[in-house]
RNA sequence: CGGGGUGUAGCGCAGCCUGGUAGCGCAACUGCUUUGGGAGCAGUGGGUCGGGAGUUCGAAUCUCUCCACCCCGACCA
């Protein structure tokens, strides 16, 4: 590629809008542009990376023997009805009216669709697994869109969606998928990993996502340092605990706190230690509960986990914490000095709550708490639960090693879905013993879109991207000093750019006869992984410079035979 | 959805308080000089001041209203 005849448009300044590295960079480089909030427009310059991620994507699925097809973007409201979501989903659903009044959505997924597509087409067990695939454009409209590509509105996403005669096919399958994904992944150059995670509302048994490990990433992760144990921290189980209470050392008794209404209110203005206090958290209780609330116990300086405490029966799905109100008529005491001695609501508490001893919470008095409590002799043992998050250090779950947290970003999600889908649209085939089989079904995103901002995320300098090789823009920058002035330069570039296409190398050329300074910052801005410098100084010494992206100093690269040299450089020879 | 903020040239901003008909830097265009890490000089083009309504002789500026965009907020007992 010629500059001369390509769009770049390079900014020195940042606009006001971008909080964050890849969008920032994104931005200056000219990668994309905003046409409203969340929904941008590729460049050419964007756009290379994009469908380069998009093919490896694309390669992979076919190699296993995935069937692409392109499935409509907007769809009708009535498929979403038979599954229940047209209400469900929320307000992320776009959804549309015709001219006539007959209602759709812009597809944010596409389970719906390809289920209906799948009972039309499929009739026999014969026929089974099959996996169809899509890239596609799909939209979402997120409460907050930020970050740019990052988690915008409209994105792009691989979504594949599997089908079989049986739940031990779709382990096959799902298993297989996640070896195609760790393919995938392992191809962009990211450095990643795939973690358990909840499988949501959806339901499911089984469901990993795959991180791009990057600070700024949104999701917390905890791996082992000495196992395969990794998971999302909404799911990573707290090590089981036994073991009996200390002794009670103490006598229970009251004191006023009428400057204590948190935690780290009460433990500065009473010298109590956080670890003998107690966070009494009182939720919505599931609709079958005879109480309207539930209180939840960990510790003081514990967090509680959402995703654990609605998986409990007795808990509202989704959680929801009680007003102030609520608290106040349920418990007879503002939240702030709210805690499990004499209370009247079920209480389920963190396993390592049962395990205190001489304990403080709040009295269920305004302003009063409680000092010395201690289990059977104050109040009795409550049912337990694993309800924290895990911290940096906790042993891992599996009995190997201890638990580190990094930060990730989602870029793929693998889930089981089973027949939460092909049961209520009627998604059937005969079986070899002849009666009809509900089809449990797979799902697999990739967030294609989303892995552009993530590499960026992952990979980049006080100058700007550093591109991973298999998804860079260009291979190799090619850019003349003084070109406008010297002949020779502007001769030997032109002849090495002949040659390079020729090998098939992606190369920039940059022919725009700019001062170096300004080339020199623009292929370090863009991220471009090699350059070659030509100038009067080598030619005279029969040289060409060359420079890595990630690299200061330039070696040296004999004119002679100067093609050769080159792809041997960039791993392409 | 709640709270906060911002809309002035492609981008970044000043001007608004105290009303008098719009400016700076970068970018773009022309010419000359310069040329190995974002050049210099001279000149040029580009603005419904987010939209609408109102107050006023006169509104970017004051008032009302609508819209767009950005930020913060779902771990509080």
């Amino acid at each position: 590629m010629q500059a001369s005849k390509f769009h770049l448009f390079t900014t020195r300044e940042t606009p006001a809008e971008a909080e964050i590295t890849s969008h920032r960079l994104m931005l200056r480089s000219g990668m994309i542009r905003k046409l409203t909030s969340g929904i941008y427009t590729w460049t050419p310059l964007g756009l290379r990376v994009l469908q380069k991620v998009e093919s490896i994507v694309r390669d992979e699925m076919d190699k296993a023997g995935y069937l692409e097809i392109l499935m409509p973007a907007v769809q009708p409201a009535e498929l979403w009805r038979e599954t229940g979501r047209w209400e469900k989903f929320g307000a992320q659903l776009l959804k549309i009216e015709d001219r006539s009044g007959r209602h759709y959505c812009f597809g944010p997924t596409h389970e719906e669709v390809m289920t209906d597509f799948v009972r039309n087409e499929i009739r026999s067990y014969k026929q089974l697994p099959i996996t169809f695939y899509q890239i596609q454009t799909k939209f979402r409209d997120e409460i907050r869109p930020r970050f740019g590509v990052m988690r915008a509105r409209e994105f792009l996403m691989k979504d594949a969606y599997s089908f079989h005669i049986d739940d031990a096919s779709l382990d096959d399958t799902y298993w297989e998928m996640h070896r195609v994904y760790s393919r995938i992944f392992t191809r962009t150059g990211l450095s990643f990993r795939s973690v358990e995670a909840d499988s949501g509302a959806i339901g499911g048994s089984k469901s990993h996502e795959f991180h791009v490990l990057a600070e700024s990433g949104e999701d917390l992760i905890a791996f082992s340092d000495q196992s395969d144990y990794a998971s999302n921290v909404e799911m990573a189980a707290v090590a089981n605990l036994r073991g009996n209470p200390t002794e009670a050392t103490e006598e229970l008794r009251t004191i006023d706190t009428p400057d204590a209404h948190t935690i780290e209110e009460l433990v500065n203005a009473h010298g109590v230690a956080i670890e003998k206090t107690i966070k009494t958290l009182i939720v919505q209780a599931a609709q079958d509960c005879k109480e309207d609330f539930v209180a939840l116990l960990i510790r003081g300086d514990r967090t509680l986990n959402a995703v654990k405490a609605e998986r409990l029966e007795q808990v509202a799905s989704p959680l929801r914490f009680a007003d102030d109100e609520e608290i106040r008529a349920t418990v007879g005491a503002g939240p702030g000095s709210l805690g499990p001695v004499g209370l009247s609501l079920p209480v389920i508490a963190d396993q390592e709550i049962t395990l205190m001893s001489d304990f403080v919470a709040g009295a269920n008095t305004d302003d009063k708490h409680y000092l010395g409590i201690n289990w059977k002799r104050d109040l009795a043992v409550p049912i337990t639960a694993d309800l924290r998050n895990v911290i940096e250090g906790d042993p891992s779950p599996d009995g190997k090693g201890t638990l580190h947290l990094a930060r990730g970003i989602e870029v793929g999600h693998i889930f089981q879905l089973g027949t939460a889908y092909s049961e209520s649209m009627k998604a059937v085939v005969l079986g070899e013993d002849g009666k009809s089989h509900i089809m449990p079904m797979g799902c697999y995103g990739i967030g294609v879109s989303r892995i552009v901002a993530a590499a960026i995320e992952q990979n980049n300098d006080d100058r700007g991207i550093c591109w991973p090789e298999p998804i860079a823009p260009f291979q190799l920058a090619l850019l003349p000093m003084n070109a406008k002035k010297s002949q020779r330069v502007q001769a030997a570039a032109q002849e090495l750019y002949s040659q390079l296409l020729q090998a098939g190398v992606e190369v920039f050329y940059d022919d725009r006869k700019l001062r170096p300074g300004v080339m020199f910052n623009d292929i370090e801005l863009i991220g471009i992984p090699h350059r070659i410098v030509i100038g009067e100084r080598g030619l005279d010494n029969g040289v060409l410079e060359y420079r890595r992206r990630e690299d200061t100093e330039n070696t040296e690269i004999q004119l002679d035979g100067a093609v050769d040299a080159i792809l041997e450089k960039i791993g392409a020879g």
